[in-house]
DNA sequence: TTACTTGCAAAAACTTTGCAGGCGC
DNA sequence: GCGCCTGCAAAGTTTTTGCAAGTAA
């Protein structure tokens, strides 16, 4: 992702470099709060202002992406863009495929899966209010792998 | 909806209805402080707490739905169990069968659509991720029937 | 009358902005 | 060295909490 970020013209500063490193160490999702703390074992003087302000070039770039759980919509997750962009070369600002995210209810582990075949439900969805769909936003909720075997999650039910 | 609140064991005040009334003059959605404003002309001392307090139940009677948008998660919308329990007899506290929302972003109007039929979706995701979902959230956006034919939405190609 | 509700004020939580100094290039 | 970046402090928003007064039942 470093890369991407100064092939879009940004340095490659102390501080971003920290952000980087606290989104991968993550779990698939922070906080800001989080993502300061992660951070700060790296560089200590992060401050929280430069967090958002990297989430929010990170976020323009697509390389993350930002989460809505049921609690709120504070936390960010890295994007297939931000993982793929990992050491290959560049993806242009165009890259506009976009996966969704399974959260795990017990952990907080947040993975995207790509397959986003919704036509047939936007379709539906168009000949029942009339509106014409242009974008969507899907996200689920579960038990991940780990968590599964380790816990006694044993409800997993699908609902919906 | 006045009705649920009070089999739920809650009080029929001048603020509730107020809130009520707001959420049902809202074009599908609404801001607490939208709400405010709107309510106020049904209850002039109508108080924000108040809006956010009664938000509060009505989201945990589903009755009302939080949206998350773009832009925030700061809106809430009457959901169908809302819609259904206009007049008729109370819903167990169990509806659970959802819908989801279809916004306009011209004019921000919200529909819910019922059909949600992710199994298959929801089935890949598992497979591809190990993870057990046992629930989840879409939300789509697009235009309404109204804007599509007062203005110049010509753009609605399907994303994703 | 009794307990639930209300709305103000204040606090808390979260995010953005201003600015002088520091660092990447 | 120049200009982008940073972090502190402060301001702006949004949401929650405390509490005395008010209202439903």
């Amino acid at each position: 992702m470093l890369l991407a970020l100064t092939q879009a013209g940004h340095s490659n500063t102390r501080a971003r470099r920290a952000v980087l490193t606290a989104l991968l160490e993550a779990d698939g999702q922070a906080t800001p709060a989080e993502l300061l703390e992660l951070g700060r074992a790296h560089h200590a003087a992060l401050g929280l202002v430069t967090v958002y302000r990297t989430l929010e070039i990170l976020l323009s770039l697509k390389l993350v992406r930002k989460l809505h759980l049921e609690e709120g919509c504070h936390t960010y997750a890295i994007s297939a863009a931000g993982w793929s962009a990992g050491e290959t070369v560049d993806r242009s600002p165009q890259h506009d495929e976009h996966g969704h995210h399974v959260i795990c209810q017990s952990c907080g582990r947040a993975v995207e899966f790509d397959g986003c075949h919704l036509d047939d439900i936007v379709a539906k969805a168009e000949a029942q209010t009339g509106f014409r769909v242009s974008s969507h936003w899907l996200e689920m909720f579960g038990a991940c792998p780990e968590c599964r075997a380790t816990a006694n999650v044993e409800d997993g039910s699908i609902e919906g």
